[in-house]
DNA sequence: CGTATGTCAGCCGTACTGACATTA
DNA sequence: CTAATGTCAGTAGGGCTGACATAC
């Protein structure tokens, strides 16, 4: 993790500023600087909450994904496309995540191709106890309120949109609205 | 770099759903998810653009760094804080970069501790035809218009303060007001 | 003296390519 | 047959740690 580095003065903007002088675009390139490095932050800082329990946070979302997963099991290839992992990557992580005996692999009842990935009991233990370090950190955004959050939120997702990280059409609401009751 | 890969859905609103029903922070979750998606997204498109030219994400980065200090030429130490990058993986880039022939290492003339990179003009060269590459592209951010560019790296900037990316005071304005001839 | 700068060897987790065996 | 699934070996680029020589 880059130490927050002691700078005196903003580089995105100091960037822009210069970048403005001689090209074009200067604003997507400062979102898109922005972004990498907002990035980097956070990560540095989720991974750090995360440490302690000898998780990184690319097997900790895998867990996630198994643990809300109707059976608690999932195929690899469900895993890679959910996660945007390559095969070979999801392979990796599945295999470091059952070295530490937080999944087990299963054959698949009906199509022996494919492996099911299995969470085990102390996967789904170090998973609540990985969210509890995560939550009390905020996901590292305490400094955005919940409006704030809501149109970060948004706009990132017309971008995810737009990259095609999931179809436009059909009935989906923007935001999961998660502090409602379900209705 | 992940296909955009075909769900029929948005998985980052499916997770937060399913999150908000055992675990709280639903919407932190979401926005430090979108934020990971986003930027691979961004990075997958943006090293794409950059590959004919043999140049990474990071290395163009510091080209770029070096394009616009004075005199073409910076401390290894100055680019690593400004960048954000290790010492030893400043060492890395400058040493590919120097291997490509983009930089050269020059003695300080009064600090004999430090090095300085400078660019050379193939290195010049090869930023001018990056650049035109990446705002061919609109840096992969032509989902948004200039509004929603600017309210988006508002709300960047602020999760950088918070951070500790750059410090809070100073007479520092908010966006760099590309578009607008300098003052 | 203590501090700062850059480099080196080495390790780690990840992303990918290409090839492959197995099965639908 | 073609297509899908997972694995393996190997490579690449990057992020670190610890140790170190050098110079302020």
């Amino acid at each position: 993790m880059a130490a927050p580095s002691s700078l005196p003065f903003d580089p995105v903007e100091e960037a822009a500023r210069k970048w403005s002088a001689r090209w074009e675009d200067a604003d997507a390139m400062a979102v898109a600087t922005s972004i990498m490095r907002v990035q980097q932050l956070l990560l540095g800082r989720i991974e750090a909450a995360l440490r302690p329990l000898q998780l990184t946070f690319a097997r900790y979302e895998a867990l996630v994904l198994l643990c809300f997963s109707r059976n608690g099991s999932l195929p690899m290839s469900k895993m890679g496309q959910r996660l945007m992992v390559h095969p070979t990557s999801i392979t990796n992580i599945v295999d470091r995540l059952q070295t530490q005996q937080f999944i087990r692999r299963e054959p698949h009842p009906t199509d022996r191709r494919t492996t099911l990935v299995a969470i085990t009991d102390a996967g789904r233990e170090v998973t609540e106890r990985a969210t509890a370090a995560l939550v009390e950190v905020r996901f590292a955004l305490e400094a955005l309120d919940p409006e704030q959050m809501k149109t970060l939120y948004d706009l990132l997702r017309d971008v995810r949109l737009h990259a095609g990280d999931f179809p436009a059409d059909e009935h989906s609401a923007t935001w999961p609205n998660a502090f409602l009751p379900p209705t």
